[in-house]
DNA sequence: TTGAAAGCGCTAACAT
DNA sequence: ATGTTAGCGCTTTCAA
């Protein structure tokens, strides 16, 4: 392994010539930058970023907590999360919690222990004290897509509105001229997906729709649940004509099983999910969905993560809260009577 | 920060003790086990794997490059590899290069300058020259289901018997009566899959098909071109009756061209895939395929990898390949008259 | 503009 | 069984 030691001996200057080289460029006379970089070259020299970790206090990389990056929404966020950081010099450590609190804990004390000077936490089923601590550590930590962001003012924080996602699609519906309203309620690592349904169930309130006109079922974040709760869902009477899933692997799910009753989508039942994964536009047909910036909030909470760590972070923006938006596709449609 | 010596000073060794501890519990009296624990304990010691790296001459985490992750094989891939990762005390570090040869070449290089100890390299535009270069400077690098395996064996390798995958999905259909074959060939980043092709084109031809009984066309591992691949082969004449996709995602999208095309799988058309993604089971109707053991793969890889860093690798096994599965579901059947 | 020197926190011989 | 010591490769004052 070539060192620094060895650039400055080839070079002749020494190691701090280097590394100002390498830095800060502007500090070292022209004529010099031109020789220890030809060294470098020559030699085929690679700064050990483990060296450099330990000189500067921090490590180059940042970890990403999230429960399990199987679920579709994950790969998307990773991908743009992944992108800002590489920008930015800094890698990404993927951590999959499969929502086991000794594992995120076991993580989390890595991470306090140096492992990666920032995490951006997704979702966790750990108290907002945990995490404050490490924080105290001198980590960034950056919580992400949190629902329940009132909850968390001491910690930085990126999210989307949800209930406004929720209001969305009740809005949506409701105009369709639908009276009878399901609603599929995921559950993410701290619980379900409350605000997201009061969102919803506020907005058709406001609509003038009395709360007995909508029925909700409890499941969880995958198309064969969204599947079972959809069949529960159309089993009561009287039966819905709109479905709202809180995610779109849920809503899914309900038009497989729509299918499967000889229900037509829209024609029958019209369903709307949240989220809007890449999924949703490939499906047949198309799903209508309340469409999340999850990229530029993906992008949004690694530039914040590593102003912190930088000490760059502007103090205002420690809370930003994205709005969502409405995409109509294929599968709501107006009441048919 | 808590430091080791901080440790040792209360709990009155020196910082070698509790490097022991910590490694060697058995070298150390119980007695000041015990003490040194307690210490640790008392203080919230963390150990700053940082430094460690830097002692150790490696660092616990191992870096995985991936073309993008937003394709669904991956994430089922990364979660097996990284539990496999963490089980053994490392992290992962996710890398997309989005086929991107720039990309690759630095990550590469960071790697190879300590980034990570071990590189599990998916695929890429590279040569394998630049990847044996890279072994060379002492970093393990294992590929991963490579199709061209043969032209690596420089290099340990885990992957699967590509072409046994796509004659099984021969036998399969031509088992089922059908005459008229397409087959719809995705490009990985080494180009299109012909392994997979030439094994499934093979088999038809030891099953007596002649060789005109297969049109080919060449799309991408997506389920919008695999759309548009099976387009072409249904406006072919004659019509195929059942089509072999690369990957399930072309196979999915060759479904719906049925589907908008009024032809009914698996009545009018069967389509068979390859990998056994998730969404393989989800989709409607659920998708006969040839299943890849992922998962297994994974897992394999990654501890070929570490045993490499750790200098245990048996050198039997640095090249290894698994066998695929039939997976008969609802997308083929026998062909109709 | 460049050099000297003291670490960063931990590991790993080698001593004791 | 525990301590001493010399690094690992780089950064960073502080001097020169």
């Amino acid at each position: 392994m070539v060192t620094l030691a060895e650039v400055a001996r080839r070079a002749k200057v020494t190691g701090a010539t280097v590394s100002n080289v390498l830095r800060n460029p502007q500090k070292v006379k022209p004529e010099t930058v031109e020789r220890v970089m030809a060294a470098i070259r020559e030699l085929g020299y690679r700064p050990n970023l483990t060296a450099r970790a330990l000189a500067r206090g921090r490590t180059s990389t940042l970890a990403l907590m999230l429960s399990n990056i199987t679920n579709p929404f994950y790969p998307e966020f990773v991908l743009a999360a992944e992108r800002e950081a590489r920008k930015r010099g800094y890698f990404l450590l993927v951590c999959n919690t499969d929502d086991d609190p000794a594992i995120t804990r076991a993580y989390l004390d890595q991470i306090a222990g140096s492992l990666a000077s920032g995490v951006i936490v997704m979702n966790t089923d750990l108290g907002e004290r945990e995490l404050t601590d490490i924080a105290r550590k001198g980590i960034a930590v950056v919580l992400c897509m949190w629902e329940h962001v009132q909850a968390s003012l001491a910690l930085p924080c990126v999210t989307v509105d949800f209930a406004a996602a929720g209001a969305l699609a009740a809005a949506h519906l409701s105009g369709l001229g639908h009276r009878k309203f399901g609603a599929l309620v995921g559950a993410g690592s701290g619980g379900p997906q409350t605000i997201r349904l009061d969102g919803f169930a506020a907005a058709l309130a406001a609509h003038g729709h009395p709360e007995k006109s909508l029925a909700v079922v409890q499941s969880h974040d995958s198309i064969e649940s969204g599947y079972e709760g959809a069949m529960q869902l159309m089993r009561g009477k009287p039966a819905v004509t709109a479905i709202f899933a809180t995610n779109d692997l849920m809503a899914i799910g309900a038009m497989q099983a729509a299918a499967d009753l000889g229900k037509r989508v829209p024609d029958d039942l019209s369903v709307i999910g949240l989220t809007d994964i890449t999924l949703a536009h490939q499906f047949r047909p198309a799903l209508t969905t309340i469409r999340l910036p999850t990229a530029d909030i993906a992008a949004r909470s690694v530039a914040l993560a590593l102003e912190m760590v930088e000490g760059t972070a502007p103090t205002q923006e420690r809370y930003v809260v994205r709005a969502p938006e409405l995409i109509v596709r294929e599968s709501t449609g107006p009441r048919k009577r």
